[in-house]
RNA sequence: GGGCGCUUAGCUCAGUUGGGAGAGCACCAGCUCGACAAGCUGGGGGUCACUGGUUCGAGCCCAGUAGCGCCCACCA
């Protein structure tokens, strides 16, 4: 054994025999019939791992390393997303980049060609999980473009089309040009931009008012936009317009005549207080225009031209309308003014391309009913997000629930399970149809849109084991336990599995869900490639290690955004070295392990690896990563080396000795083992056989047998103290003198304590402890333990400072 | 605009029901003792963002202020 422990090679080899020896598959170390599962959010085919995924990868790992050494039937699920538009994006501006298009390709031809870049570059990310140390089963991997998951997609669809709670229906919906798809909202990122404001003079039809007002002006960003207006709305508590309302004015450049209405979501504070209404082109406009009945003109396409209907504009781009718009209103004095203005576009989160607010056939989940069960199990606490903060949230976001497009124009993912006859019913089946359910019509064209890519994930937890087959897995390891991920991900993906999972199984898909923090770079701005603050985690595992960077993101992880701390990553490297040299000084001559502690400090270190066993246990069942970590360091620096080690250095030639250090070992092996498992399977194997390895092996089970022990070293920790500080030993007697002697090394070590300062400290502690029990109200309300406490450490203090006296 | 969170040592962060301000790194000093490209030991360093309040007692509870971050959001 090298004296500095380097993980390189030592890692990827254990990664290699424990998929090798069957170690990661389901149910391996299965001691009875509880069952414990997690399934690993699919990431998307064509992505790479990013720090949230190592952190999310290393708590659940954690999670399941542990759980399987106490014996449960683990299974950690895992699997990628087709993640349709993602996948598209990227295939689609390869092929811009080799001068082609997808409409050239034709859609068969696009989507073989998305298949081979899956095959190209879609199977690389299990490689990094391996890398990590992620002891997933993956002989199990699921894609959500398997013919047995599709089947799965289709039929769930067909369910909810049975259920009715499918519908097809003109709405406004975020189009993305680019795509030409619809997309929801979620997938809609809002970016910070420089625009020109227009003030827009629209004249009255029939002449000035009573009291001189000649027209109304109206404040927009998209001129091109006026050629679809039906109406000018105001605030109906507005008095600059309460003789316009009803009356109509003239649409610049379209000449059309359309009326003045009064509507409360008109904010009179904005810009004149007056909006021109364009249903076609603007959500807000759209619900207003529904409200009134207004007609819904479009005169933007789903390119993001001018359509017919803007006649003499058709064929045009938005920014030659807005031009032309503008000329004309400046030619007839209707331009009052143009100011600069920044706000916030919508755009989409793949192309960043401006989202065209559009009226679009679409299909639709209603969310009111499906949404009801969730919302009770969010309520009862079936399920539990953690922390509780997003655990409201969670609610809050159902409650809030807008029914689902599920409807993408993409050409990539499940296309709908709908057909349509030449009269236009449509039949949802699967398999498909022969004829239309309506009318009989054996003449049937297939719906060309496919699913929202989040409607599969929604799915995971039980199309991963074979449903809609009634499977042996699907009855034992439905439903999981535990599921974790990222914060933005709680709307598209957690409640959805929740519902989808009540809906088909009646039961929710797991009980807890861990949102764990967002790591930021270490300026404290979000990690982005487009930004440069990104961090490649495979780049921290090759310098530093897979188990430091395991024990540095778990260290890290707290709140909901922290900041990646190279040291946190330095101070597991320096664990993951302290074992392997503290194991290099106890296996220097090799014994059967077995505890048969005979000693004061062997009775102390299990007691308090056994303490320890208790608080991590604690922790992790809360799902606190971070304290439980700290707790392990100090366990292996503190108390495992620097006093039980230090302690038995003097006998370490006995055998008897040797014995118990290493059950010693082995018990703080196993706590260290899911956070850092290669390391100390490495060490593990240095004093078991092949046949015995550490990640299989049992959870130490809780030992009180020394627990009076624990706090047995105190006398002789708070005597080291003092002579380090001051020079002046405190008497002791038997085994704590002679732990003392080994330890502290009185006769060999030079004290650098300083006696008089010591001296000074003592008083001034014994000065405020005087105080506090002087102080008569402390002592009347203050519970009784705590005074007591207050005694206790001033007699303490005395007696200390008498020894330090009479020195 | 809404929600959530953060502000504690030079840096990154812990501080569980209110009761002696902590860790790791960095820095300074001493030691080298059977493992430790290092380790061990000790030390310096903090108005716990600010202002009020509750309390015998507040980093912790309450109200407010400021700054920062993330998420969400249809002010044209």
């Amino acid at each position: 054994m090298e004296p500095l422990y380097t993980p390189h090679g030592v890692e990827e080899r254990w990664q290699r025999t424990w998929e090798q020896e069957g170690l990661y598959r389901a149910g391996v170390a299965r001691r009875g019939d509880e069952t414990f599962v997690i399934c690993v959010p699919p990431p998307n085919v064509t992505g790479a791992l990013h720090m949230g995924h190592a952190l999310n990868g290393t708590i659940q790992d954690l999670l399941v390393r542990w759980h399987r050494m106490r014996g449960f039937d683990t299974l950690w699920q895992p699997g990628y997303d087709h993640a349709g538009i993602s996948t598209q994006n990227v295939v689609e501006k390869q092929l811009v980049r080799e001068g082609t298009s997808r409409k050239e390709l034709g859609r068969e031809a696009f989507v073989e060609r998305v298949w081979q870049h899956l095959e190209e570059t879609g199977r690389t990310i299990m490689g990094q999980y391996r890398s990590l140390g992620a002891s997933l089963d993956y002989e199990r991997e699921r894609f959500t473009m398997d013919d047995a998951y599709i089947e799965a997609v289709m039929r769930f669809f067909v369910r909810l089309w049975e259920r009715g709670w499918l519908y097809r229906a003109n709405r406004i919906v975020n189009w993305c040009p680019f795509h030409e798809t619809a997309i929801s909202d979620l997938e809609v990122v809002h970016e910070e931009t420089d625009d020109a404001l227009t003030y827009a003079r629209y004249p009255f039809a029939d002449g000035p008012l009573p009291d001189g007002g000649d027209g109304i002006t109206v404040a927009t960003v998209r001129p091109a936009t006026i050629l679809g207006d039906v109406a000018v709305a105001v605030h109906p508590g507005d008095e600059r317009y309460r003789e316009a309302v009803g009356r109509d004015v003239i649409v610049p450049f379209v000449e059309r005549r359309v009326p003045v209405i009064a509507d409360e979501r008109v904010d009179p504070e904005f810009g004149t207080g007056a909006l021109k209404i364009t249903p076609g082109h603007d959500p807000t406009d759209f619900e207003i225009g529904r409200t009134h009945g207004l007609p819904e003109l479009i005169v933007i396409g789903p390119d993001g031209r001018m359509n017919d209907a803007a006649g003499e504009l058709a064929g045009a781009t938005q920014a030659e309308a807005d031009e032309r718009v503008l000329a004309w209103l400046k030619e007839r004095g209707r331009l009052e003014k143009r100011e600069s203005y920044r706000h916030a576009v919508g755009t989409c989160e793949r192309c960043h391309t401006r989202i065209e607010p559009l009226i679009s056939l679409q299909w639709w989940c209603a969310m009111e009913e499906p949404r009801r069960p969730a919302l009770a199990a969010l309520r009862d606490r079936r399920v539990r997000y953690h922390p509780e903060s997003q655990h409201q949230f969670a609610i809050r976001s159902l409650e809030e629930i807008p029914d689902w497009n599920v409807s993408r124009q993409l050409w990539w993912g499940h296309q709908l399970p709908i057909w349509y006859c030449p009269d236009g019913h449509a039949t949802c089946a699967w398999p498909p149809p022969d004829a239309c359910a309506d009318c009989g019509s054996g003449e049937l064209e297939r719906d060309p849109d496919v699913l929202d890519t989040w409607f599969s994930s929604a799915l995971w937890p039980y199309a991963t084991l074979g449903w809609p087959e009634q499977t042996e897995e699907l009855a034992r390891y439905y439903p999981g336990d535990v599921n974790s991920t990222a914060r933005e991900i709680i709307r598209l993906w957690e409640n959805r599995m929740i519902w989808t999972g009540l809906e088909v199984m009646g039961e929710v898909p797991f009980t807890d869900v861990i949102i764990h923090s967002t790591i930021l770079a270490s300026d404290g701005r979000r990690m982005s490639k487009s930004l440069g603050t990104g961090l490649d985690p495979l780049d921290v595992i090759a310098e530093h290690g897979a188990d430091a960077t395991r024990y540095g993101l778990l260290k890290m992880s707290s709140t909901q955004d922290v900041r990646f701390a190279e040291g946190a990553i330095e101070e597991g490297r320096k664990l993951a070295n302290k074992l392997w040299n503290v194991a290099r000084l106890l296996l220097q001559e090799r014994v059967e392990p077995a505890a048969r502690p005979t000693e004061l400090e062997e009775r102390w270190i299990l007691a308090r690896i056994d303490a320890t066993r208790a608080e991590v246990e604690d922790a992790w069942a809360r799902f606190d990563f971070s304290p439980s970590v700290g707790a392990l360091y100090h366990l292996t620096f503190d108390d495992f080396c620097d006093w039980y080690a230090e302690a038995i250095k003097p006998r370490l030639g006995e055998a008897a000795t040797r014995a118990t250090a290493l059950a010693a070992l082995e018990r703080l092996l196993q706590l260290l083992h899911p956070v850092l498992p290669h390391v100390t399977e490495e060490i593990w194997a240095q004093f078991h056989d092949a046949g015995e390895r550490l990640i299989v092996t049992p959870w130490p089970e809780p030992d009180g047998a020394y627990a009076a022990d624990a706090a047995a070293l105190d006398r002789v920790q708070a005597a080291a103290a003092t002579f380090r500080r001051s020079g002046v030993q405190v008497a002791l007697e038997g085994d704590e003198q002679r732990i003392f002697d080994a330890v502290v090394r009185p006769d060999r070590v030079k004290v650098n304590g300083n006696p008089a300062a010591e001296l000074e400290r003592l008083r001034r502690e014994i000065e405020r402890g005087e105080r506090m029990l002087a102080n008569e109200k402390f002592v009347a309300k203050a519970k009784p333990e705590v005074v007591q406490a207050e005694r206790d450490k001033l007699a303490r203090n005395r007696r200390e400072l008498d020894v330090l006296e009479q020195h």
